[in-house]
DNA sequence: GGTCGAGCATAAGCTGAGCTTACGCTTGAG
DNA sequence: CTCAAGCGTAAGCTCAGCTTATGCTCGACC
């Protein structure tokens, strides 16, 4: 019998890439982590790893294992579900993952109908960026999480999770109130000015570069910042243009015009896998969506 | 994160009704069994079973778990199973478990038919009961086994099963030759003769006892008797009359007459849910099922 | 009603699986 | 070329999983 603890190791080893890493995620020794792997292949009766340079990649017969690790692994999280709503599954630690924007906008009105409504949750709230929340989901540090993605710079939907769609918002061009152009929902009136993006290697700062590019321009990059206040502050103070979503772009300080575009950023609660129906799952996708509704106006909410 | 071993004590103990019967199918101590389940509860975090009388119950919870266990495992035989398929499925042990008249008519050819196209494989057949094959399937003590009950006498199917229709026979009244009856395709006919029947507890001894008592009597039991060879040496003896199933009713001895009923036998191959797909297992199938088909023709088997 | 064995739970003891530490090899980034 | 990343293997340590020991309750049977 396939042992579970190992089918999760290999299981994040397709996700980490390398033994370190999976050692990281679960506060092991790469060491360990290699002997069980070693002993899930005596197990399965065949290699599940092959050697590439220093590291190691799944063979054929691996990536299949993984695959089918996820099913056991969510047949799991339904049975744990199915007890939780059996039991008290309303009190105990509800983990809920939020990138910045989202903890200051939808958060508090969130996290204030769940303590009304379930005085039993002890509700925590981390804040860190949406690439970031699949792993912690995976390793069962956070029960739910926001993700986001651009409709110009989709992202693959992770196997382990599902996910709820929350909100649809509009991206806006944010200039300095003292730059007038012509209204044209391009950002190619900008071409030739300054621009604030992300911290290279995250997602907003690859839509940024992905628009411009497309508009037939490199972006001159002045600034880089990743909250979307401090964004806004450097648009009032005329250090450049940005992109910004609605949910940030919601009582702009004053100083900060808004250009809506023809580009949407979609935002979605994502939990494991077979974990939709655990009542601590289910009351917080209930108790976000209807703040984001509330925030932003029904049209906006699906 | 529930462990796997302690989910297949609960479920076996859904089935098996004592620790201690768990204990012996895992050859295991109850205390073993006990402690094991003990910290399943506190996985659980509520109770999943409850003492009744000297015994112990499941709890309502228990029940779901129990559930859910089944679909765990089953994802669990799938990924086993889709091993093999990518391995070297075709190889190894194959453990066949059939009732006495299926090893000695349908099994020669069949294990023929196996060795000559996989001779990797190790071809183990074990003659039991069909009342023990879901467990000993369930504790993978066989990889395949056939079942049988009757039209008058369904058996329900098992939750960790999987299993499929191999062969529909009729159900003959065997009587001695000197014996001469109107044929009206009745066991009324034989209701003052003394009768032959299965061990008490059989599924052969309760189709027997519920045919007759359909017929409006009471049937003289003079000999039990399980295997049908025997039972037809001693219908061929003049000791009496029995039912006996085509299968096994082909060739019978001189000094038998059979008339038919409006009785069926059906006849399956079960395997654990999920493991349809092991390559081994389904060659079993088709050999198995290759072999009923030419036993009895074409019509007898669906 | 009494007896005795079935069935279970708890505590203590033993063993080996799962992890860490130590070490050494290969690779690849700079 | 150097050095750190990454991994695998061996030895050592710890504790989870099992057995043994014990005792209690129940229920079958006389």
């Amino acid at each position: 019998m396939l042992d579970l603890r190992r089918l999760r190791l290999l299981r994040d080893l397709a996700h980490l890439g390398t033994i370190a890493a999976v050692a990281q995620a679960h506060t092991y020794t790469p060491s360990a982590v290699s002997q069980q792997l070693s002993a899930l292949e005596r197990e399965a009766g065949m290699p599940l790893l092959q050697r590439s340079g220093r590291r190691v990649t799944l063979t054929p017969a691996g990536e299949l294992l993984v695959h089918h690790a996820e099913q056991v692994l969510t047949a799991l999280e339904r049975a744990g579900a199915a007890l939780a709503a059996v039991g008290t599954g309303l009190t105990g630690p509800l983990r809920i993952g939020a990138f910045p924007t989202a903890v200051r906008t939808l958060l508090p009105a969130a996290l204030v109908a769940l303590g009304r409504d379930h005085p039993g949750l002890e509700l925590m709230v981390t804040e860190l960026d949406p690439a970031a929340v699949p792993g912690e989901l995976r390793e069962r540090r956070l029960d739910v999480g926001l993700l986001h993605d651009y409709d110009v710079a989709p992202v693959e939907p992770d196997p382990a999770l599902d996910a709820m769609s929350i909100l649809e918002e509009t991206v806006y061009l944010a200039t300095p109130a003292s730059f007038t152009a012509n209204p044209i929902g391009s950002v190619a009136v900008a071409s030739d000015l300054p621009w604030i993006v992300g911290t290279p290697g995250t997602l907003c700062h690859t839509v940024a570069m992905r628009v411009c590019r497309a508009a037939a321009f490199t972006p001159r990059v002045r600034h880089h910042a990743d909250d979307f206040t401090t964004v806004l502050a450097l648009v009032a103070a005329g250090q450049g243009v940005a992109l910004v979503p609605q949910l940030a772009a919601t009582g702009p300080p004053s100083g900060v015009r808004l250009m809506p575009l023809a580009i949407q950023r979609r935002t979605r609660i994502a939990y494991r896998q077979g974990s939709a129906t655990h009542p601590a799952v289910a009351a917080s996708i209930s108790a976000i969506r209807t703040s984001a509704k509330a925030y932003l106006g029904a049209a906006s909410a699906y």
